[in-house]
DNA sequence: TTGTACGCGTTATCAT
DNA sequence: ATGATAACGCGTACAA
């Protein structure tokens, strides 16, 4: 292995040249600069990072919280976290909280410096541990947040993005339009279901209880076959359903087969998250898209500065998310 | 921070003694050690890895190299991998080969010692790079395998799954068993290619070239769907498929019911991998079964061995693969 | 059996 | 502008 006092001795100069040709290159004359640099090249030497993270005190690592790497709306975020976090030249610690109490692996990660900082990509709405963390810790949220706490945060506008799926079949000339949502507290459940309210508010449809189901906490695929039973084997039965989650509206469009509904004819249904399902069997859903890599991106390069000791410009980041109309919405036919 | 000095102090010894009661703790006399380890609880003192890498000249890190950790599977044999890593103190650094050269990522990693071994999860069954990075670096392949290097690797009887799973629609009284294979050069390929066409002739059934197609190398969904169009809008077409993933089968099964074909009376299919969508919509799949979390979980375990200079009691370790019929296939009946 | 003292490769403080 | 040199926290010869 080639070290600094290697370069040092082939530049002719001390290994503190070196050191400052490596890092605040300010304060050494560009001739001397000229040279170390030469020698660098020549014995291609590239620094310890053990040493420098032992003298510097940090690790160069960081925590990502997610609940399962194996739902492919995470492991997509985690790409984006993961591509741009070896650019930035830190190794990623991933752990699951469905094993494990998020609190507790991030105390520990704090308490034995493991890592830099962290991104959590899970946690309720009205959580208020967090806190006591993000005080003397760089901590991002990265898609959910918790309300109560001024944590830094990276997520898309769900309110909106919740608003505008409603309305979109709203101007497909249903009215009858119903949602399944999950059970969870998570801020983005709230915030779609909100969305969805108001779009029909503002629409001058009236919100009806029934056209109104849930999925469990983690949008499991038999509990939303479930909701979506319960709501398309009603007499009356919605002709549109909006779906917080891709996974969801799959298992609605699997259902409606299953009681003969047609889709998107009869029902229209419109999906969140635009993963990699959404095109795996027909009808393909519509759904709105939410920039998986770029949040991830977003998420770590936020902290990055968080740790770099740089104060955030924005601390709620909120990213443009998008929508795109594929076969399973229609307009309503009258003769219907 | 409490370092080793605290303990020391604490404990009325050195810090030799400390470090020995940590490490190899044979040469410390029992009421010595007590003592210490009495301290170390009390001041819950742990030792700082950067500190204890940099005198190991180690990193505790380890590299995994897949081609996407969207893909479900990919992201199954990870979580097993990073749960065993976390036990055994590994943080893990994951690069992504659909996006850079494999080769040039280990050579870097090797070089600057940046991590103490690496698991591969993808190369092609023919290449010969890898032995000269094996044989001086802890390399361990999981799931595939180079036939031309004697680098460790774990993986499921390919040859066997494609025999069985082959042997099951027979069984089914199947005679038309077609194969969905794929254009890549992988020895898993290769060898349930094997397996199918061994099963077929232990039948006493004469291979068809028509009932072969393949998807493109990376199981698009697309090709796939290409590939199942190719052989059941065939006049005379299987009435049993084959496919060597289970995105191929979902495809498959999407086609049928695009041509009006009946799945699993008129063609039963079975997958393989057994990822989260084989149940996302009916028919439910069967599928041959990869132990996904163990094959990540003995990767790592093989890896830590070869890295602590620990020969290997077995450098090929395949691991049992099971079978689930679901709803994708069924007896074929007599009068169809 | 235990302690002293040095070195791992780097950065940072102090001289010069 | 540059060079010695002291840390960072730990492990381990070597000495006792």
């Amino acid at each position: 292995m080639v070290t600094i006092a290697d370069v040092a001795k082939a530049a002719g100069v001390s290994v503190a040249t070196v050191s400052r040709v490596m890092n605040h290159s300010s304060l050494v004359a560009e001739p001397t600069a000229k040279v170390v640099r030469e020698a660098i090249e020549r014995l291609s030497y590239v620094p310890n990072q053990q040493a420098r993270n032992l003298r510097r005190n940090e690790s160069k690592t960081v925590l990502v919280l997610l609940p399962n790497i194996t739902n492919p709306y995470y492991a997509n975020v985690f790409d984006g976290i993961n591509e741009r976090a070896q650019a930035l030249g830190y190794t990623l610690f991933l752990c699951s909280t469905e094993r494990q109490d998020p609190e507790a692996l991030l105390k520990e990660t704090i308490e034995y410096k493991r890592a830099d900082g962290a991104i959590l990509m899970h946690i309720d709405r009205d959580e208020r541990w967090l806190q006591k963390y993000s005080d003397r810790f760089p901590i991002v949220q990265c898609c959910e947040y918790a309300a109560p706490c001024d944590t830094a945060h990276v997520s898309v506008d769900n309110y909106r993005a919740g608003y505008e799926a409603t309305s979109y079949l709203v101007g497909l000339g249903r009215r009858k339009v119903g949602i399944i949502s999950s059970a969870n507290r998570m801020m983005s459940t709230l915030q779609r279901m909100r969305g969805y309210q108001d779009a029909l508010s503002d629409a001058g449809i009236s919100l009806e209880d029934r056209y109104i189901a849930c999925s469990d906490e983690s949008y499991s695929y038999m509990s939303s076959l479930q909701a979506a039973r319960e709501l398309l084997s009603q007499p009356d039965r919605p002709d549109a359903l909006f779906c917080i989650s891709d996974a969801i509206a799959l298992a609605a469009v699997v259902v409606a087969g299953e009681l003969g509904i047609s889709v998107p004819e009869e029902v229209s249904v419109v999906g969140f998250d635009d993963v990699i399902y959404t095109q795996m069997i027909h009808p393909y859903l519509s759904t709105m898209i939410q920039p998986c890599l770029a949040l991830g991106e977003r998420a770590i390069d936020m902290l990055d500065q968080l740790i770099a000791g740089h104060p955030l410009e924005n601390r709620n980041v909120v990213l443009p998310h998008g929508f795109i109309a594929r076969e399973s919405t229609c307009p309503l036919r009258e003769d219907a």
